[in-house]
DNA sequence: GTGTGTGAACTTGTTCACAGCG
DNA sequence: CGCTGTGAACAAGTTCACACAC
């Protein structure tokens, strides 16, 4: 289901004629690719390139030319004929589109392995997703401190969001507590949650939410292998996106 | 890209006619579907259900019933008509499609938060995913056993693949050491690899290859929040099937 | 010449609606 | 009568191919 892009908001007035197309609708298989896209044209920007193709960054990403250059042409008319994409500025573009070049603050409920290298990680902080809260109810953990955030009980939740408001949740807890958690996250007034947690949510009509399951990729993965191993045929693994698929947000 | 089904292998005589049908193609859309209806059958079955209707299971998996109908009708006739689906059926079924019926070896290299997580994981065991190897460079880890398993130096991965082979090879580590740990890997007898580094693998065409961004469905769910915020009109955040893309696979 | 931007052809995936089985 | 299984209509997404800007 497309969505509209916001009214021009000219900022970054650019190379092209100042873009931003007005009133377009970006198709999901889009959306989902700029992220791809934008780890890519990180890498790039470290390794100093200044300028890339539709081709290479296709082969990058897996992806057909045409496909790279549809999908960026629906954000704006980025690219320079005959010469290709300037790296950074495509990346801030898609930044901005993704609505990356704003901060967003992230509470983190269960403080297991998979909480800590989630608050830990390189890809929340990148892309200004702060994390602010972290809860669980281990006294033991309570108090910790990770990357300078105390780690408090979920009861203080409410209180956490009273002096910084909480954009998303992420519940990275056992299954059995995880709809108690969600409920204490939303009371708190976050409106997006990802949910680790292998337990179907009920939560209300207006909170984005989201699955992922860590084991789907090696499940699907299982599915193409055993083919091929079944038949040592015509066994090509396509290129899906999913693990985050999943029982998520609204219809 | 759709794949072959395997021969008969008529296992499973079964209510139905001992369906699994031949040669049919299952269209990647509903592979990546698959591994969502079994963690709701999954729970179905916990909570003692024991048949269960595509209107019930699309409700759970926020999919349109005649969607699951049909993804389902592509295994093979599994229904009852008039009333609906036997839920321990229906897992072993799709366990079986999924290639989930056979024992995968994981190895794992990069024994931090991540790998640890993974390592721990209820949803790998769960289906058959047995983590036999763990490999890390940081000599302070090497020796210490997580669930059995001792870690190792990866320059035993030759060594420990002699004695276990090597399904599945698991990318937890720094990006700088990602390709050289798939080289690695692949040396090892690895042919499928999942990487959860923020690096672009180069690996032989005949090894499959995913990519899991962790954050990559935060930057989803921020495109629709920002969105929410932009303009709170109809934005509803569709569901995508995401974080698992990638560059991936070959083409 | 080189590589973008895009209509138009095509492929894949989704939904509808209903025949037919239990 | 309820619910599956499926052809047929529809919608979304992808690829092609080429005009056109640099």
């Amino acid at each position: 289901m497309p969505v509209d892009v916001p009214p021009p908001s000219s900022d970054k007035p650019t190379g092209a004629d100042g873009s931003v197309p007005t009133g377009r609708r970006i198709p999901e298989a889009t959306v989902a690719r700029l992220p791809v896209y934008q780890r890519i044209l990180e890498e790039l920007l470290r390794s100093g390139t200044s300028t890339v193709s539709s081709e290479l960054l296709g082969a990058a990403a897996q992806v057909n030319a045409a496909k790279v250059r549809k999908d960026l042409s629906l954000l704006g008319s980025f690219g320079t004929r005959g010469a290709g994409y300037d790296v950074a500025f495509l990346v801030e573009q898609i930044d901005h589109q993704l609505g990356l070049d704003r901060d967003w603050t992230v509470a983190i409920a269960g403080v297991g392995n998979l909480g800590r290298a989630l608050a830990r990680s390189q890809g929340f902080a990148a892309r200004n997703f702060e994390v602010v809260a972290l809860v669980d109810t281990d006294a033991s953990i309570i108090g910790e401190r990770i990357d300078g955030v105390e780690v408090r009980h979920p009861d203080d939740l409410p209180a956490i969001a009273e002096s910084t408001p909480l954009a998303i949740g992420v519940i990275t807890t056992p299954a059995p507590v995880a709809q108690r958690v969600a409920d204490l996250l939303i009371e708190a007034g976050v409106r997006s949650l990802l949910n680790f947690a292998p337990r179907v949510l009920d939560v209300p009509d207006d909170v984005f939410l989201r699955y992922v399951d860590l084991s789907m990729e090696l499940q699907v993965m299982s599915f193409y292998q055993a083919r091929r191993l079944d038949h040592e045929a015509g066994g090509r693994m396509p290129i899906i996106r999913s693990v985050g698929l999943s029982p998520g947000g609204r219809r």
